[in-house]
DNA sequence: ATGCCGGGCGAAGCCCGA
């Protein structure tokens, strides 16, 4: 089963070019990030028209998460539990009905959290501290989780094309770190990581500075695996030529083969 | 370089992202 998520930072903006690449890479799912579409104003049509049943959890202007699956579709949850008065899109799971080995997802945007000494950061830091509550709620299942998404933390310097550029940023805080890492904790496999060792591979390029032709990138988008996901994880890697057709996302797809 | 792009909203210019 394959697995790309990607945070497509507007999926009206980005339709044609999320359709050529499913249409490329053939994921089994995708769990899309960033979709700033209202559920109404979800391309399902065309979505569909490629084979994929679809969950979608999205607000206006801002944010929005989907799952987009070649299988069935069940036991769908939108939002991430632990604050009732949070009314941000930045979460969705569904279990992916593989046929005797089914495979329990989520869709993850976490909050930026810039800039940091303002709300904003705190947000940030409470929003992962409730999706590792709740991490620790899907491992007890003791069965096979994929968190993918834009967690919005640089994990070490060799995930940053400079880190000095990036320090004191919300995305490079201890605390944020430190928040991912603790999910991590829990039992979880950083699928890229566990595939690949050679530092400075990225998720994400700026538009601005000519950051893609200079390869000023950071690693923000992951595939966190459960035990049991990561005892199947056959392959991962980064889509990275994606950031440079027509009118890219900042974010590439990321993927991992989770074997039957 | 706390906004250089790029998108949403909505029809000019502000909000937001990382």
């Amino acid at each position: 089963m394959k697995i790309v998520t990607w945070n497509v930072n507007s999926l009206k903006a980005r339709l044609p070019l999320v359709l050529d690449y499913l249409r490329a890479a053939k994921p089994d799912v995708a769990l899309l990030q960033e979709t700033k579409s209202t559920d109404d104003s979800f391309p399902t049509l065309e979505i569909e028209e490629l084979g994929y049943n679809i969950a979608r959890h999205g607000q206006k202007s801002y944010n929005g998460v989907a799952i987009l699956s070649k299988l069935q579709l069940e036991d769908v949850r939108s939002g991430l539990p632990g604050d009732p008065a949070d009314d941000q899109a930045r979460y969705i799971e569904a279990v992916i009905a593989a046929p005797g080995r089914p495979v329990r997802v989520a869709s993850i945007y976490a909050p930026n959290g810039n800039p940091v000494e303002t709300p904003k950061f705190d947000y940030k830091l409470a929003w992962l501290a409730r999706l590792q509550t709740h991490a620790a709620e899907l491992l007890a299942y003791e069965e096979a989780l994929v968190l993918g998404g834009d967690m919005n933390v640089i994990l070490s310097d060799d995930d940053v094309y400079d880190p000095r550029a990036w320090e004191g940023d919300a995305l490079f805080r201890p605390e944020s770190i430190g928040a991912l890492r603790t999910i991590l904790n829990l039992g979880m496999t950083d699928a890229y990581r566990a595939c690949h060792t050679e530092p400075h591979r990225y998720t994400f390029w700026d538009y601005q500075a000519a950051a893609w032709s200079k390869d000023h990138g950071i690693r923000i988008d992951y595939l966190l695996l459960s035990p049991q996901a990561t005892d199947r994880l056959q392959a991962c890697a980064i889509d990275k030529q994606v950031r440079g057709w027509e009118k890219p996302s900042d974010h590439v797809p990321v993927w991992a083969e989770i074997g039957e």
